[in-house]
DNA sequence: TATGAATGAGGTTTCATTCAT
DNA sequence: GATGAATGAAACCTCATTCAT
């Protein structure tokens, strides 16, 4: 087992097991048996399997948010660039990254595929906040306002490639190179993304429509 | 019902049941309502589900290619700028179709994000052939061959915002003006991302690494 | 087993189950051993415990009313008087009864005492028809119309001394000379009954309140 | 909470509760929460559930008998008929009244419908008493003895009437006219019941089957 | 060729009870 | 004297699959 209540355990093993399979294909049964605990304590402790799954996402946005954060380094005199440059980075770091961080956005590509009825919710409190910090950035390099239509179509831009291999573990790798470690792919990837879209952000602010 | 066979009529069902709830999520017993047909006909015409699924595969990809082709009023003389053009704009059209065609990029999506034991083959038979098309036009603008490490960044950059508003309808419906047909709001999102990843592509072969 | 199908026999024996224990306390596990089908049986057939439950409503009382009808013998030119004892009679020869018209009064009792979500249209539809069967008799004997507060008082009187031994079987055995066959106290009770009922309501004819 | 022991906090909760629902479907889970005690608390004072239950009846049953005694204001020159009256008065205030004291025939009720272990323990110490208090009643208007077959008659006469409103609220509510206090109810049924069985015992003296 | 009935494995949830503290 | 965590049995329900016809 570990040092953890069996309940810190539940939502451990919860998490990953989502992250993996999605809420559907999770059973509490595999749940309870990788928390090394009783097939009854997920609903003596959350209620239900649907509760537990709830509390997975505030763990892990949480745990994501505290562990790789989007703006480190970040203050009144960072250049616009050079902020787009972190947020992808961080994006990118807990989508590569094997353990708990990379769980988040794992369970977040499968909901968004197979949505429960959480979807909403999540929408609200996990991708509003991070839109509005990115969407900042790209106003900046734009000189617009958030609102702006070009801003809302860089942001789609930006999130979809970040988001993209978060899809699975084959995708991964099947279209990267397998010798180096997650963090350099994860790295020189951001860095890529980084410089396509700055490129793609200054066509357009340069030659409006 | 329709004229078509149970087979064919169990075929069209399941495509559309699988694209919207993917393979878990779907059941044997809608599939064959949906078809008008016996609930022992999935198993008697396919032997199991998987293999419906298979079918199904095979039976949406087909689809898909013959209604939205890749090289529409393409050749020799189409310049790559063009032609890339065409493919995002294909692409884009089959994601945002709300008939048949659509649910191909739908169940892509629900696969990419819980893998069934299929996934390997559908990479092999669906994704690499795509790839190699779109490999071949950043390779040309690149002025390089498809296997230089700058063509598989861009083609993986491009795909991820094709593939994206896939996910499904609560992301289209909440990040996409609703006034526009889907159709509209395809043709422009696919114009955006052309001229989004022509910029970081020319500025990846005018400045490389 | 028996000839029955499946359905029928899975009806028969809820039936009994349902009587015997009530909504709750019946399982379906015993309900299919007795029916000597599959645990998924009651689910393939009727949906779920619930529907199986109004189907046994539906079944009981087609049951009792067929078997024994409250108007059985009776005409244009029956006695109010005569008619009131047919009613009793009826009634109570289906409370005593030991086998499936039995079943309909004891499920009722069950249903009355710990109600589930069936009671309003069971009070509805099975209450409301014999009550105003009744009343009908009884406004005759009163010379005046069933909506007269004495009908219902009167009323009252009668229905509940006709459901008490319904309760259960212990009570019967109880507070009945056991060495009668069920018929014959059946027949005892409903005369003691309707005389007592009728002195009641001629003395409420004879000095209105 | 309220300043009772536990013990004694948890004897008043089950007591509603079973009330309520009946044993089955009472939950030792509500019963706690309800007592403001521990979900081990039942076990740990009680034993278990069924003892537990069985303490209720006790309570209940000397509850009632000291709230509403069957022979307030009796004396030895008492009348028969107005010891009738008094008795129903009494039973018919305990079945409507709302609160503990009608807990009482609430359980009751429930037991006969759906009877747990304890039924015949309740029968003896419960029921007879009462009974021989009424029979002894009857058999004085009578002017016969107790085992007269004719006074056991009446008995259940006059019994089922008092019961009958204690099956559930849903039964009175839709039966009685809802614009008077449940104590003006009470009265005039318990007027109605007696006047309807003193008839009907009168008729038996007189006239002898 | 096709079906309707039937099944068994497995899922989630409920709940009285136990146990270490 | 009392508790909170934990448990096992058993309930209902779902669903892909099988089988006799």
């Amino acid at each position: 087992m570990s040092d953890l209540s069996t309940q810190d355990r539940l939502l451990e093993a919860a998490y990953g097991v989502f992250a993996e399979k999605g809420f559907r294909n999770a059973t509490v049964a595999e749940i309870c048996e990788r928390a090394g605990a009783n097939i009854a304590a997920v609903n003596y402790h959350y209620g239900d399997k649907e509760s537990l799954y709830n509390a997975c996402w505030r763990h892990g946005f949480a745990l994501a948010m505290t562990a790789i954060p989007f703006d480190e380094g970040v203050d009144a005199s960072t250049r616009p660039e050079e902020r787009l440059g972190i947020f992808i980075h961080a994006f990118m770091r807990r989508v590569f990254d094997e353990g708990a961080v990379g769980n988040f956005p794992r369970m977040m590509v499968k909901e968004m595929a197979e949505p429960t009825g959480a979807l909403d919710a999540i929408l609200e409190e996990v991708v509003e906040p991070q839109k509005a910090i990115m969407h900042a950035i790209v106003a900046d390099l734009l000189t617009t306002t958030p609102d702006d239509m070009r801003v809302r179509a860089c942001g789609f831009s930006i999130i979809s490639q970040c988001v993209f291999f978060a899809f699975n573990r084959a995708l991964r790798e099947r279209y990267i190179l397998a010798h180096d470690t997650p963090a350099i792919v994860a790295e020189r990837l951001a860095d890529h993304v980084t410089r396509f879209c700055l490129a793609g952000i200054a066509d357009l602010k340069e030659n409006p429509a």
